[in-house]
DNA sequence: GTCTATACCTAGATAGAC
DNA sequence: GTCTATCTAGGTATAGAC
């Protein structure tokens, strides 16, 4: 029974693994199931017995893939996120940008969960609240105790960090525009600290 | 021959109206020539008469849109742009964005191209050299024109201001993020103006 | 749970009459 | 250019043996 469960697990893994690998790449119109039991070497009535339908399987590696996206900081790192100056502050919501952005995978995700967006907002949903939440609520969370920096809206103004950061994603690695009108993303981190840092002078007046 | 060539046009322009509607909900793999030939009350057929193949119609029909999309302003105006102040330049490039930002077919043709944009790298190419580009250059000569803002690259913060624009776009109102997370977008552009006021005032001293 | 086999449908694309 | 009719490939999903 104990190497029934584990045979078990394991063909269901190979599916997700493979459907991971064939929805990133081609969307969910774009999947046939016949390409991911190919994929994942296992027939196609396998996939049928783990998941209910084609939806199904979708949904499940959405989730899979958004909740391994969202690794929650420890309380203690956060806290000392939120102790630093704004210049380091920016320094270290960069770095953590900087790495998920050279994920391809991450870049996949994105595509598909805004190419999908329509048919299932669901995980557009739990996308942002997951994924895009945790970094604007770092941001907003520090904003907000600085009152030294006297914003009027944190939020609005972790938006405007994000934001830029995800837009260039966007931009320039996903719409390829870094193939006519390159902008380095450590540019962008220099004159947002150009217009924060201002504000703190401005504030400490 | 008047009569036929009319009614070609005609025919034609139906389907790629039709084309246009159902390639912007489903994307590319979710459209079916079948219903695209439906929705324009035409035989499939006919649609093989005027365009190669579905790869042929898809790129016809976001070349349609999105030059639609880009609708330069006259040299006049630009220049008139230039000579605003910081405030009320980033007002009017709001106020255009805004217009935008409320058509369902620019936010469809924003979804499509990004999930279509690793099968149809080029069109996604177009979508930024056409649209992208025009709000940045905009902002971006503004920016070079106007030294006293002392900015050490005026690129990159052309592109935090329309990255926000765009970001909340995707965010709030494609993935959603409003339903649970609502952030008003004239709250985004007044924490911009914080900002670019703050450098304005550290320039001028 | 896993495979073989298959039912049933819709996809993209074309041939030929008009 | 437009339609009727049709081809072939591939799609999702299931029934039944093991």
């Amino acid at each position: 029974m104990a190497t029934s469960q584990r045979s078990t697990r394991s063909k269901k893994d190979q599916i997700v693994q493979a459907a991971i690998k064939v929805f990133l790449e081609n969307g969910y119109a774009g999947t046939s199931m016949n390409r991911v039991a190919a994929e994942a070497d296992v027939i196609k009535a396998t996939i049928y017995s783990h998941f209910k339908d084609k939806e199904d399987l979708f949904a499940a590696i959405i989730e899979e893939v958004t909740f391994k996206r969202m690794h929650a900081d420890t309380p203690e790192f956060e806290q000392y996120l939120q102790s630093l100056p704004p210049d380091e502050f920016v320094n270290l919501l960069t770095q953590k940008f900087k790495i998920l952005s050279q994920s391809e995978e991450y870049k996949a995700l994105l595509r598909v969960v805004i190419g999908e967006s329509e048919r299932f907002p669901e995980l557009a949903t739990l996308y942002v609240k997951t994924v895009i939440l945790k970094g604007m609520e770092l941001a907003s969370g520090y904003f907000s105790k600085h009152k030294d920096l006297k914003l009027n809206n944190p939020l609005a103004t972790a938006h405007i960090c994000c934001g830029s950061f995800v837009a260039w994603l966007i931009w320039q690695e996903i719409l390829g525009g870094k193939n006519f009108k390159p902008l380095e993303f450590e540019d962008v981190v220099i004159a947002l600290k150009e217009l924060v840092d201002a504000k703190v002078q401005i504030s400490q007046q």
